[in-house]
DNA sequence: CGAACGTTTGAGATGACTCAAGCGTTGTGG
DNA sequence: CCACAACGCTTGAGTCATCTCAAACGTTCG
């Protein structure tokens, strides 16, 4: 089951078997997509989106001197450009980060399954609203965090996302990214990102090295990035909006 | 006609005279807000939506040192919280900036309205996707541009959603907001944005003041600010990717 | 008239950047 | 199997953009 992390542990939406079943019917193609390939530029018209299964997605805007600025990073699970299914052309490059696997879902097939499961519609919709709030998020991060703020709350939301896709404990997870993609995600430059880094390190809240991101002490990371789950609509969230 | 502007001037779609008439008729109430008052507190469950007729409005996350964070400015014609009809909880507040007129719109009416116009489902997601560009937009100018660069894209942004909506004639529009306002969207101090808006005048720039923005150079001021009104998805737009 | 608010300016501090170089690891071709 | 190129990480020194703190000034409104 290829589509089986989409929206799961997600407040307020489940996808019923039966849904989760066409869905999976819709998909045309699953592709092993090299690390670092662009998969679609902006600009283009978009006819089919696609279902992240294994790996690591971004989204990115480049700017005029050849810089760009990550404005998502997607974990498996995340329907990765389903917001190009209502919009049909993006204003962004999306491309793997590592290697990765894909789910191919034509624009066409999905229009059947939502004329087939009309309550689909809502769930689509509510899967990119969560983009949308972690956007919001990194919007807070980039204007009123400092530095190690910025790459703390980071690693706490990709933490809880990835525990969500059950492939974190919570304090420990795979993440093959390089200090560069860091600054790229964080507005900040590589050689910055690397003192930070050090300062987590030595600070005893977390370690990024090898390929593996380690929380030493959850807690203490959060609030020095002052982060708070409750944008990630999970299901079991901590964070005092989801109490509600 | 209250919903007028919602939807005016978007590519791809458009609202059929019955579906904006049977959206005007849900409408439960039209209210006068004073400027600057929390219409939406995060966290609280949501049951209608706003639209915003006249006015401008502002979505924004709380820090612990009680700073903020816009995440969005909202003009005349958009719906400013139609996101939380699928949500239903918001992890951010939504208030006025200005003295505003407001249409509210109950989520229960909402649904009847789509239940008579399905299609009118894919359009008000479209109409939140926008939003969710525009996020998008904002975390490029946060994380690559200078603070000239982010007031410049601002104030380009803002005039050409303006001019959508019927308020600029493409260098001039009114825009009752103060400099620290200007420095709660673009992440910087109220001294620093004072400097930058000096040096936009002194460049022949863009004038901002006495509730007036007026763009004295819109090319080189887009040049200066990398603003590219793509993601707009406006139906007469100037950028390559909305050529396609 | 005085209080409140927004704008303007100056001086000094600082966080992040730039430039530059060295180091370790990995993968590859001779 | 070694050598070297490519890549990513680390560190240092100096610079610069933006922030902080402080004060003064103008305008509006009760």
């Amino acid at each position: 089951m290829f589509t089986q992390r989409f929206l799961k542990d997600k407040r307020g939406v489940n996808l019923a078997p039966s849904e989760r079943a066409a869905l999976e019917n819709a998909i045309s193609d699953v592709r092993q997509v090299p690390a670092r390939t662009i998969l679609l530029r902006a600009g283009q018209p978009v006819n089919a989106s696609t279902l992240l299964v294994e790996g690591i997605m971004s989204r990115y805007i480049d700017d005029r001197n050849g810089l760009r600025q990550l404005v998502a990073v997607h974990v498996p699970g995340d329907f990765v450009d389903l917001h190009a299914f209502p919009l049909k052309v993006l204003e962004h490059d999306v491309a793997t980060m590592t290697a990765s696997t894909v789910a191919i879902i034509p624009h066409a097939a999905l229009e059947d399954v939502l004329s087939e499961f009309p309550a689909m519609n809502r769930k689509l919709w509510f899967a990119t609203l969560i983009d949308a709030a972690i956007h919001r998020a990194w919007l807070f991060r980039m204007g009123r965090l400092d530095a190690v703020g910025k790459v703390a709350h980071f690693l706490c939301e990709t933490n809880a996302r990835m525990v969500s896709a059950g492939l974190s404990d919570g304090r420990r997870f795979a993440l093959d990214l390089t200090q560069a993609d860091l600054a790229e995600i964080c507005g900040l430059t590589t050689v910055h990102i690397n003192r930070v880094l050090r300062q987590l390190r030595d600070e005893g809240l977390c370690v990024f090295r090898a390929s593996v991101v380690e929380l030493l002490d959850p807690e203490r990371l959060s609030r020095r990035g002052q982060f708070d789950d409750g944008y990630l609509y999970n299901e079991r969230a901590a964070s005092a909006v989801s109490m509600l």
